[in-house]
DNA sequence: GATGAATGAGGATTCATTCAT
DNA sequence: AATGAATGAATCCTCATTCAT
């Protein structure tokens, strides 16, 4: 029992410190040793619990988004379908990845290369998310405003924008002077895309101000 | 004439090569001797026309980032600051792009990643195009629907909502299942965008379907 | 135990090689390869117990040079500071490096080269040989016959006729036919070397010829 | 002629250029491009004066020999077999090296790591200098209380001295906190070659601090 | 399970040399 | 005679991985 849990642990740990060098150098600029060495390990211990790097980047990269996926899921599975669901999800997605800030990094590394592992990461886990994102939008009223192949776009458009936040945080880190990932300024981040999803997929407002600046 | 012409077709093909293999692969994953043989040249040969690595990637990013910049002030001080002016920027932003797909790879893989090179780039690049967006914003009434701390957050999710179409192309493709790159893919995005920032800019619309379904 | 006594041998054997291969070729001239290849390693494993060639070279010159000033200094300051110091010095410092032969070249590679590690080297080994030097100097009374600033000139001289047999070994063996490091030369040249010095700073021979050849 | 001129002016330039970076860093530090930037030309052009960089270290070696064996022929020669004789060709040695301080440090160079060149070296300059020091030793009646087997470690002695003092000068510059190659410096050392000379094979003296000291 | 040592493959870079201009 | 460009070989070093302990 105890050594099974030191086992959890160290294994635990490896993943940790593998998601935060990912996440920052992507794969190829992550060395085996720094990952090992982040964990407290010897470079050749790593392999006592993964057999490979290839195997453990997956191993982080399904660590992260499968909750994310699942997170997804029970929020849009959430009762309540109105209008104001867009809003609920989002408020989710950010309060989960307000957890996992460097998901998204991983995401975004992997979708920039168009890596090998990019078919799999789309047909299992983002292609589902939008195909649930599709379906809810279709059944709420107000996004009649946009026609069916925009819808795509639509959703297409959510991702960037909350994952963009989480990826570029270092970028934005820079240009805005504030760490993107500090509570404040995720809390805020969240207000905004609220906001900003009543625009898109709202009921059309007759005097969005007022109305609008109250909404949060 | 004839030397200068060959050196600067040499170091022209070295750059586009080092800019898709960046782009694929990141600074990282991205080998030296790769981009000099897509550049049909020995590996050794590339260094008579780029002292490192380094150097070639940042003649790289410049290259790719000036004339964006310098795209994107044109398109601002273009006369007719009205409520237009937005539409006219994503347009100029989405057409440059188009010759240029790459770029936002780049940019997104050096955000993500945080580099030493990053400060700079958020300095010198970035930040005035936040700047100048800002500016734009404040001097638009529609805009005043957004309150000032809102702004920023508004011209970073523009930047998320455009280079993310372009970096994550890889990722849409196999979402989408199109190429998110082709013609018509652009202008169906381009559209879209026209009319999502009618939506977050543009002046309250009683019966928006109508008058915006036109408005393209 | 075991293990602490291979790593002790691996390391000892890689200095060894190093040293050798550093002596014949010099810093530039000897490859990494070819000093892991005579320690019977693979290029890459020398970097398992050295973290560059310049370390291994540093460490080469200190395990060279170390022992060879305690030897000098406790020559030095045995008991009997007569005339027959000199001699007593000449012919430990000989012994001493008739078993380790190639520092001499280390050493003359390095100060003819003058590279950055030479002023490391003068200041914390050789000068505080010549300051040892000079305090025997001045209080051996047969050496009065030098003037105050000939006295480090003197030693100089010492330095460049003992280091030089053996920096200079492989070019003395083409002109003198005979290996300068072969036991009977090293005994020849510690005797000259003697008698030389017995010339320099011995007493004044009123009839030098019948009593110095007898001396050795 | 003109031609002709200019092209004797860039050999000699690249000449002495490859001398002092031979002399720095040895062959195989040295690289080809370094001496033609320092000969003020580009890597490719010192092909159209010398065939390789062997070859071009052969007549740096050869362009500073050659006279110093010339030299050292002249003054044995010149009348007066006498017991002066040495000091008079220490003097003419030690002018001649002011003036090509570099030469010691090339044979040291390649003395030491003992190259392929050395045969050749050794054969041709170093022998014939021996055996006319032999020759002239033998003449010497004052030499004679040095027995004949150690004649050849007597002229290897002056070797070491003469040569030494060039060769080691970058390290005697940071022990003795002066130039060793200044013209002062250079006199004191040839004032101390030639007392020293007199002690070796000069004429056995009764009182010899105050004879000695005049004797300069 | 942890580790020091070993290694083949590969990475960026340098180098001597060649060649067309 | 000079040079920019090209290149194969070599250089130092890193890396992912293996293995004995």
């Amino acid at each position: 029992m105890r050594l099974a849990e030191a086992d959890f642990t160290t294994k635990e740990r490896i993943l940790a410190a593998a998601e935060s060098l990912f996440a920052e150098r992507g794969f190829d600029g992550a060395a085996v040793r720094d990952i090992a060495a982040r964990s407290g390990l010897n470079g050749a211990s790593l392999y006592n619990h993964f057999p490979s790097k290839q195997a453990l980047y997956e191993a982080v990269l399904e660590r992260g988004i499968q909750p994310l996926l699942e997170e997804l899921v029970r929020a849009a599975q959430a009762p309540g379908r109105g209008p104001a669901a867009g809003g609920r999800i989002i408020e989710a997605l950010m309060a989960h990845l307000e957890r996992t800030p460097l998901v998204p990094r991983l995401v975004e590394h992997e979708a920039v290369r168009g890596g090998e592992h990019l078919a799999r990461l789309a047909r299992h886990w983002i292609r589902p998310l939008f195909e649930q994102g599709l379906a809810a939008l279709k059944a709420s009223p107000d996004a009649r405003r946009w026609s069916e192949d925009e819808l795509p776009l639509l959703i297409a458009a959510y991702l960037h924008l909350v994952f963009g936040h989480f990826a570029m945080a270092p970028l934005l880190a820079e240009v805005l002077d504030e760490d993107p990932l500090a509570p404040e300024s995720l809390a805020r981040q969240t207000r905004f895309l609220r906001k900003l999803s009543q625009l898109l997929v709202g009921p059309p407002s007759p005097h969005p101000e007022g109305s609008l600046h109250e909404a949060q």
